[in-house]
DNA sequence: ATTTGTAAGTTCCCTTAGGGAACCTGGCGG
DNA sequence: CCGCCAGGTTCCCTAAGGGAACTTACAAAT
């Protein structure tokens, strides 16, 4: 496949999708964070094979998101666990989770949930701004060049678009039924 | 590839992943939503295969992430746009692009900067629980299973372990059998 | 002292997604 | 009539990924 390393590419959803871009990558994440953390219950579990996930699990020790630790000497057994780069992605996998959640979740509603031990509330992740708590959405954010900024293909910085064309005026309702129970 | 669709799998991280699990695909939403919007300018931008991008527009048209639009009739001109349910990915993207920022923006700083237009600062996008606005990490959340829960294969919900294991503590013991809710 | 079992990978073969690049199809503008 | 976009298709070929068997290292059971 080439993989066309993206890493060049200035921009940061490009850097990292070039690790997550693959869809099991995730599921490891995820599962990895969640307790699953030896090869076996991971193959199990998200269903890949063997090999592949022996490829991905030495990616994401090579960049630094996990870390395989022995955790037993005798016999020699070991596990992947989360390093901070890796515990901090969490964020991210609630966020996707809260998106298929309000897009795909059957009518019985969604098979997991996510709670607050701080606040003890059920929680719905948001993406907010860090400034003013408020979610941030394409229509009320623009994007700018920032200082790291080589601006090239992958990076096209087009901002204002975005309050022009993104929300407000939705071409001829497109709006579509949020739960679609039957995936193809 | 198989591509073993995982639309069975009951975890929302995994419904996502299916569709957005390609590289190219988060990409393409990237420019989608920031206002590249035709075939052309997405291929070369993002360095994908025009063979690639169609079917990855295709199956984004299939999932009523984006629609095609013509928005010249003569000659005719398309273009995709994001109906609601793709520009709702956008904070997804926005997580994944201040995940990006953190670890692998190089010393001068992130290519690209986020203006809350709403209250004015660069945001730091952040992923907060919805009821108290704090953000939420591995440590400080508990995974339930929720009312769709097809408990199976790629949703163990293992949420206590996180707390005990997620942050700071090592390895409390070898939890041999974990807890591993009976499948309904 | 073999046999069995288990965790964690490797190796082999084979299918198929995806890259590169050329080709196709309308509908102009000159 | 000729070329030239934009927006795709088609063809060939490489290599990533699935399935399944094999390997290594140890321990407990027979």
């Amino acid at each position: 496949m080439t993989r066309t390393s993206l890493s060049g590419v200035a921009c940061s959803i490009a850097r990292a999708t070039d690790l997550f871009g693959d869809a099991w990558t995730a599921l490891i994440m995820r599962d990895v964070l969640v307790g699953i953390r030896r090869f076996d219950e991971l193959a199990e579990d998200i269903g890949l094979s063997r090999k592949t996930l022996a490829a991905r699990l030495a990616l994401l020790v090579e960049e630094g998101v996990l870390t395989r630790e022995r955790y037993q000497v005798t016999p020699p057994r070991e596990e992947y666990v989360a390093t901070e780069k890796g515990r901090e992605f969490y964020p991210v996998l609630l966020a996707l989770m809260a998106w298929g959640d309000k897009w795909y979740a059957g009518p019985a509603g969604p098979p997991a949930q996510i709670r607050h031990d701080a606040c003890g509330h059920l929680a719905t992740p948001v993406v907010a701004c860090d400034a003013c708590r408020d979610p941030l959405t394409v229509a009320d954010t623009t994007q700018l060049p920032g200082p790291g900024g080589r601006v090239g293909p992958g990076t096209q910085l087009l901002g204002p678009l975005i309050a022009a064309r993104g929300d407000g005026v939705p071409a001829p309702d497109t709006a579509q039924n949020p739960v679609r129970s039957a995936p193809s």
